[in-house]
DNA sequence: AACTTGCGCAAGCATATGCTTGCGTGTATA
DNA sequence: TATACACGCAAGCATATGCTTGCGCAAGTT
């Protein structure tokens, strides 16, 4: 298999969508993080190796400390990928069965 | 390891993203897929149905065909979860960088 | 009835993933 | 200088992924 290392590779592991959720809020080390997750420090060390391998968070070295920070124009790829899709799931015709459904439930209220 | 089925697994792999993107266009069976790219039949059908596994797509069963239809609401979830990181990247003071890159550019253009 | 299609199932295989534990190294602090 | 910290590396392990080939069956065609 060939290794992957793009956007959607980075946000497909739920753990990783966490840190990079604790990301947005703000910059932080390793160890802070791993605090917040029910594994080894190893664990999620690993998971951050992979983000920054995907390109989605910059990493600085500060003193022993390593602070991970959110790279949100790389999250912009999978928004960009969805629009082409937005159409459809917007669609007022597409929504028709929810709409009839509706209209039933309210009028069986009624009664 | 626990399998995961969801849209991110399901978006996570080129080829199911490309499967999504032509069925955006419209419904197809299984081999008219499978046409379009360059594995076997049994590759794509096992990616049809992981896709289905993770509810991006829904199957009918016409006649021998299978006819795979799109989700679309399915990949609403994957823009919603998104959003808390759209402010970011939208950010101007995050764009300074750029803003400035472009300026420098321009000065240099100048002379 | 014989033949062709559409397609799933199953086995097999190399590689990736997700996690753990143990160890080492450079950086601060007492 | 001894000690505590932040953290990466490496090995080990079970399971998942992505793909292939061979087989078989049920739905259409001749």
């Amino acid at each position: 298999m060939e290794t992957r290392r793009d956007v959607f590779q980075a946000i497909s592991d739920p753990t990783r969508r966490d840190i990079l959720a604790t990301l947005a809020g703000e910059p932080q080390n390793v160890n802070a993080l791993s605090e917040k997750f029910e594994m080894s420090r190893q664990a999620v060390s690993l998971h951050v190796k992979i983000l920054w391998e995907c390109d989605v968070i910059d990493i600085t070295q500060v003193g022993r400390e390593r602070i991970c920070e959110l790279k949100p124009k790389k999250l912009r790829e999978v928004a960009k990928w969805l629009e082409q899709f937005r159409e459809m799931w917007e669609d007022r015709f597409g929504q028709l069965d929810e709409v009839l459904a509706n209209l039933k439930a309210e009028k069986r209220d009624e009664k």
